[in-house]
RNA sequence: GCCCGGGUGGCGAAAUCGGCAGACGCAAAGGACUUAAAAUCCUUUUUCCGGAGACGGGAGUGCGGGUUCAAGUCCCGCCCCGGGCACCA
């Protein structure tokens, strides 16, 4: 019994033919696209920009969660193609970060050795899926040729600053040129350095981006995160924040992923306003969104980080004050949060005058609020503020009422609208004219002004690790300095040991001859995080080799070009985890590039699609210690790469999570089967297949016309709106219309490997191509060049149509009617069915509802 | 706690506009072919009641209401599952 019996199971020899076409493929470079300019490319054409999320090749090689984007992808592809489009659709490898690295640190190989050995592994294992992708523009994040101009896109970055009179970013030698100072001008930078309270990770040997950090752990391996301060190199994201807010409206996202970055970049409008110190005449400025709130200030609370804390503690607190201070510092970020049950702080027994009513206030210091968030101190609000009310009864503090809510509320605490009351200068007011008068009282007083506050803080864009893009950066004289574009690529040098220390101390730093640039100047050791490389990397597809550029101008302009909409990629395809992180500083780098007139367009991706998870078969998350992770080499081994393309489409709508299935995957190897069946005949059990008798070089009979012509309409419309379940479905059904003819028409039979050929290339190529070998009619293959079918409006019409006739709402009878039946002909008709006589026998007709083309409802009583 | 997404046969799902609920596939059952099996082809398959049968009747899209001639689809109130956020003042 060796592997006989699959040999016999096998419904068409996808083993012969899958590699056959790989192979045609690839040495005709069928699906390499020129670019403008190069020889063979077509300006007549409109253009498309597909794009997968590109992988991490990880060790582990391809899972089947991958192809489903990728396979949604190349149906789009392909398909636009026939339909007459430019289409660009490459692949590449994001292939920097810690996995990489943690792997190369446990097996003691290079991790650039490991890498290009991943990546050979997942490039072989897509082309064994036979996507149409564009290999000549293959690229890889850790290939100096790529990295080169990330590290120049940093200098952009680095030689920038964010102008608020204009919006936008513009270059420093302009503050040079305006007389600023070389400190002046630092402080200013879109990418700058700063002593700030990082996330430091231990256990990966590096700090992370808060966004990295989930739950006081970090995102990747999962380890403790402390909070320390340390100099940073750090990307000033958040001069973005109202254009990154503001310019997602017209991109066709899914709206969870633009509410979710809007969540992330977190814009509050409200007001900062001035407390005095009584003690010193300090002035200290809180930030709310409530000013109406303001006579309701019973207390203040400052970070413990705050400033002023020395300042304003009373002698007799000091103690208590610093103690509380140690302890809150020693947490760490997941203490800090996980005894978020519990309120925690200390009065520093100083006190502040409330600007509107003159009133004394104590000030406490708390760890409920974050020095990194607005101006780390708030006025509390007992009465109508979740967090304040606990504290105040927590510690005694006095709670007093300024809103009325609204009539029937029962909150304990009230933090809606209603109508301010026990404030005299908005007393009556409801909450949204309280605000703006108070405000404006405040603003003549000089005490306070309207604000806006962001959630989003600056990208910490530093890592202490080997692995990642090295900073085209020399230190001197204490000072940062920009390498020459013509120094790069700064390419790191070759480490035996590029182990984190367990410090800081990145590992670049024991490269003691690199590091030292001059006799004075010092190289920068920190790399760049695993984000950058994807930053920019749909722009490097445009024009891949590009050696004096990231891309040429009139690549860039015409792949990236808007077409009407928002312009940028296309189509978009990947996982939602990245709604975060990878879209942000995306969209981030993007904007620098178009104000500094790089890129042409405002956003990066047009329309994002993302792909719902697939789960193992018991309906689990597929994982290696579950055992339940399904290999797509060994799918494509036992029944095909088409079988596996089309099951993971025909599971259902792309964007839903769906469970993985052997059974349904040969359900549709069955299909398969069947499309080879109704085309090939073998005589002796498979060995030797020829063209049916049944195939004909005839005219198609009404009957097939008709689900052939639906078949193409609806095939085509499921793939522009991206529901391949239901087109495969119709496929389905004209196939079975087929099987069950006497005859099989040459004609029918070719429309359909046309519109199945994007959903399975390799079976559709082979059948098209022995169909032309046969009847030199068919226009010539290869069918992926073969333009896509039109159906005829007339096939689908039919003459006559089955309406529906109801009593109250319930179906008594069927008929056939004309099309072009009037309603006064189907309400004759229907009242002549026997069956809706006796129904509405002896009862009294209360009114007849005709919907033309569909049913009759008769109402009786 | 807050914000999303989703609940339709034994299972994955379908149902542009409110107009025959369950297309298509899986699984299951029966039949044809075969010495036999596999494969293939054909048929049945939401459920309950009546009927030998063709067939007839009732119920049915998480639950309870509502709007409508007509509701999976629209409105109100709940329940359950999945995901995300979580002291951002």
């Amino acid at each position: 019994m060796s592997d006989k019996p699959i040999e016999r199971r096998r419904q068409y020899p996808y083993h012969e033919i899958e590699p056959k076409w790989q192979g045609y493929w690839k040495a005709n470079k069928t699906y390499r696209q020129p670019n403008p300019g190069e020889p063979g490319f077509d300006p007549s054409r409109p253009k498309f920009y597909v794009l997968d999320m590109f992988p991490y090749p990880s060790g582990d090689g391809l899972h089947v969660g991958h192809p489903e984007g990728y396979t949604a992808t190349d149906i789009v592809s392909r398909y636009l193609r026939k339909r007459g489009f430019n289409v660009l659709h490459p692949m590449g490898w994001d292939a920097f970060g810690l996995p990489a690295e943690q792997y190369a640190i446990k097996t003691g190989q290079h991790p650039a050795i490991t890498t290009e050995r991943n990546v050979n592994r997942f490039r072989q294992q897509l082309q064994r899926l036979g996507f149409c992708y564009d290999w000549d523009r293959e690229i890889n994040t850790t290939d100096p040729g790529y990295f080169k101009w990330t590290q120049w896109i940093f200098l952009q970055i680095y030689n920038s600053y964010y102008d608020a009179e204009t919006q936008k970013a513009r270059p420093v030698s302009e503050l040079e040129a305006q007389g600023l100072s070389r400190d002046e001008i630092d402080v200013r930078r879109l990418a700058y350095v700063a002593e700030v309270q990082v996330n430091w990770c231990p256990g990966l040997g590096t700090v992370l981006a808060n966004e990295e950090v989930v739950d006081g752990k970090s995102e990747v391996g999962g380890f403790p995160v402390e909070r320390r301060p340390l100099k940073q190199w750090m990307l000033r994201i958040t001069a973005y924040a109202e254009r990154l807010m503001s310019e997602m409206e017209t991109l066709e996202w899914p709206e969870g992923i633009k509410r979710h970055q809007r969540e992330w970049i977190g814009r509050s409008e409200g007001a900062e306003v001035k407390f005095k110190v009584e003690s010193t005449g300090d002035s200290l400025t809180v930030f709310t969104t409530r000013p109406d709130t303001l006579f309701g200030a019973t207390y203040m609370v400052l970070a413990p980080e705050h400033p002023l804390v020395d300042a304003i503690t009373a002698p007799e607190q000091r103690d208590a004050v610093s103690a509380y201070r140690q302890q809150v510092a020693s947490k760490s970020e997941m203490d800090r949060t996980a005894l978020a049950k519990e309120k925690t702080g200390v009065a520093t027994g100083g006190y502040a005058i409330n600007p509107v009513n003159g009133e004394r206030i104590p000030i406490w210091i708390a760890d409920y609020v974050l020095i990194s968030y607005g101006t780390g101190a708030i006025m509390a609000v007992p009465a109508h503020d979740d967090r304040d009310h606990e504290f105040a009864e927590q510690f005694g503090l006095p709670i007093r009422l300024v809103v009325q809510a609204p009539e029937g509320n029962t909150d304990q605490c009230f933090c809606g609208d209603g109508t301010a009351i026990n404030s005299p200068l908005i007393d009556g007011l409801p909450t949204q004219e309280a605000k703006r008068k108070i405000t404006a009282w405040l603003e003549d007083q000089g005490l306070g002004r309207k604000t806006i506050n962001y959630k989003l803080r600056d990208w910490l864009f530093a890592r202490q690790r080997y692995w990642g893009e090295p900073f085209p950066i020399i230190w001197e004289d204490g000072k940062h300095q920009a390498l020459p574009e013509s120094a790069l690529p700064v390419v790191a040098p070759p480490l035996d040991d590029y182990k984190p220390g367990g410090t800081p101390e990145p590992p670049l730093s024991k490269a003691t001859d690199w590091v030292e640039y001059s006799e004075t100047a010092r190289r920068e050791t920190n790399t760049m995080p695993q984000w950058a490389g994807s930053c920019w990397y749909y722009l490097r597809f445009t024009d891949a080799q590009n050696a004096s550029r990231f891309a040429g101008v009139e690549a860039e302009r015409y792949w990236m070009g808007a077409n009407g909409k928002t312009g940028g990629v296309d189509l978009y395809v990947g996982g939602a985890e990245h709604a975060v992180l990878h879209l942000l500083y995306a969209r981030f780098w993007h904007k620098v590039l178009y104000d500094l007139g790089y890129v042409s367009t405002i956003e990066p991706f047009h329309k994002l699609v993302n792909q719902g998870l697939i789960l193992g078969e018991d309906m689990q998350k597929m994982s290696k210690s579950r055992g339940n992770v399904v290999n797509p080499d060994h799918v494509v081994d036992e029944y095909g790469a088409d079988s596996l393309r089309l099951f993971e489409m025909f599971m259902g709508p792309l964007e839903q999570m769906k469970p993985w299935s052997t059974k349904g995957v040969e359900g549709v190897y069955r299909f398969l089967g069947r499309v080879w069946r109704l085309i090939m005949d073998s005589a002796d059990e498979g060995e030797s297949w020829r063209i049916s008798e049944k195939v004909k070089d005839v005219e198609a009979s009404p009957a097939i016309l008709k689900v052939v012509h639906e078949t193409i309409r609806k095939v085509g419309g499921d793939i522009d709106s991206m529901s391949f379940n239901t087109a495969i479905s119709q496929m389905m059904i004209c196939v079975n219309e087929l099987t069950g003819a006497e005859v099989r028409p040459l004609s029918a039979l070719a429309a359909l490997l046309q519109v199945l050929n994007p959903f399975a290339p390799h079976l559709s190529e082979e059948l098209y191509e022995r169909l032309t070998q046969q009847f030199t009619t068919l226009p010539k293959g290869p069918l992926s060049e073969v333009p896509w079918p039109k159906y005829e409006e007339r096939y689908l019409i039919e003459d006559s149509i089955e309406i529906v006739l109801q009593v109250n709402g319930k179906v008594r009878d069927k008929m056939r009617v004309p099309v072009a039946a009037t309603k006064d002909d189907l309400q004759t008709a229907a009242m002549a069915s026997d069956k809706i006589k006796e129904a509405i026998q002896g009862k009294q007709i209360k009114n007849v509802v005709v919907v033309p083309k569909r049913l009759v409802n008769i109402v009786v009583i």
